[in-house]
DNA sequence: CGCGACTTTGACAGATGTCAAGGCTTGTGG
DNA sequence: CCACAAGCCTTGACATCTGTCAAAGTCGCG
């Protein structure tokens, strides 16, 4: 994507539509907002704890992640954020971060000014709620999350991570033998499965060993699906990829 | 509250205006929206997973959990809910249930059809935004679980979820010797901090032990608030309290 | 008064964390 | 093209927190 490209946020509209039904000139409202691209290097905070933010990142391409705060030092992944997320569209109706954005690798994101966001969502009710859709999506993986890191061991959390990064960047048409980019570090899978980086090495070698998943080349190798949701016990309805799920009733 | 009340909806009314501007014909077009009451028994789920819902639900008395599945049989509890909360606002653009919710004691609870509240919403774009908002805090308590669960001990995770229910309950007013209604078992703590029944107990002995919290009567009595705060590494920042905080900027 | 649900205990097991060291990649600069 | 540094991965030995199992005690409701 070159910084002149004339809608850069068309994945976000393709990504609204996957899950909420919009009009042309709605589809138009949102390819005409404006968006600010920025590259962040790895491990920088784009956005920092407390802070006050006027505007939502749209990721376009690298890894992000949401680390929520701990006094006594341990981080702790919350959301992981792939290309084609709006990271933060909840900052729109709270715009106080109460945890830090940083990039997980190299990362370009697009600054969408919440004035805009927020205009667009009064003027059309039906984008409102695909907003408002989006976000409880989110609140869906967290959701998810919270019984990952509460019930599960680490080899089931882990798979189920992956599982879930698989999904969300493939669909569902996943394989035995794809490939998916994922530049997170042993230690970041850590701080987003609550174990140690040390932990995480075994069990992936394990996993590794038992020929369900690779992860090399800051890639998601995966050589057994079936194994894999089988081991991270995943059932991907909790991520609305289908927009009949959310339809109307 | 009698089943006539004519008013049945002023507490959701309050918790939106503490986070929300309303105007004076918004409000009345939230105090009239259609509700219907229903007691529900202790452990009963009062929505199913996998549920398509036509209506979401307000506590009015009692305590509510939120039920995440995982097929080793293994319960997780992803939110609970205390009187005057929207259990599941998100229903209304997400209708199919991925989680269960189930009554934790005799629970008071209004339904309050999605037609209604979607029609509110789309006739008032910031009802629509006050929606959205109260799901987004939603999801910053989420985020916060995730954090207590991966990453504190048992002593601070259930210290933690104790001044949660604490300031939700009563704001920031929080003191030594006050009491807070919480009709929690014991293993109820433990699906909600990822512990087993066996440990929440030892723990909870030795915060009682401490001086800094005693569990009985299904009530919280807090006795240090100070080392209760301290014990769970707790800020309540992300609860957003206070309107303030939420502000357009 | 009695049953069922909840709490409490003890002994023991196992998963995961801690610490510390060494090896490997990758990118950078000479 | 080589050398170096920084970050990342890998390993081993050991510690500890939390889970498991099973039984007894207590409380509250009918």
């Amino acid at each position: 994507m070159s910084l002149a490209d004339p809608t850069p946020l068309h994945p976000f509209l393709d990504k609204l539509l996957s899950r909420s039904d919009l009009s042309a000139e709605e589809q138009q409202t949102i390819l005409d907002l404006p968006a600010r691209p920025e590259q962040i290097e790895t491990n920088r905070d784009f956005v920092r704890l407390g802070e006050r933010t006027d505007h939502a990142c749209f990721v376009v391409a690298g890894l992000v992640g949401r680390f929520g705060q701990s006094r006594n030092g341990n981080r702790q992944i919350t959301a992981v954020h792939i290309p084609a997320d709006m990271v933060d569209l909840h900052s729109v109706v709270a715009p106080d971060a109460c945890s830090a954005l940083q990039a997980l690798s190299v990362t370009t994101i697009l600054r969408v000014p919440h004035v805009a966001l927020r205009a667009a969502a009064h003027r059309f009710p039906a984008i409102a709620e695909a907003f408002w859709r989006e976000c409880v999506v989110d609140a869906a993986v967290l959701s998810e999350w919270v019984v990952n890191v509460g019930r599960r061991n680490a080899r089931a959390r882990i798979a189920h991570l992956l599982c879930e990064i698989a999904c969300r960047s493939q669909g569902m048409a996943n394989k035995d033998g794809s490939s998916i980019p994922f530049p997170a570090t042993q230690t970041h899978i850590a701080d987003m499965t609550g174990l140690t980086s040390v932990h995480v090495n075994r069990t992936l070698q394990s996993l590794s060993q038992e020929g369900i998943v690779d992860l090399y080349n800051r890639q998601i190798h995966v050589r057994d699906w079936a194994g894999m949701t089988r081991a991270g016990d995943f059932d991907p309805t909790y991520l609305w990829l289908a927009k009949a799920a959310s339809r109307m009733n």
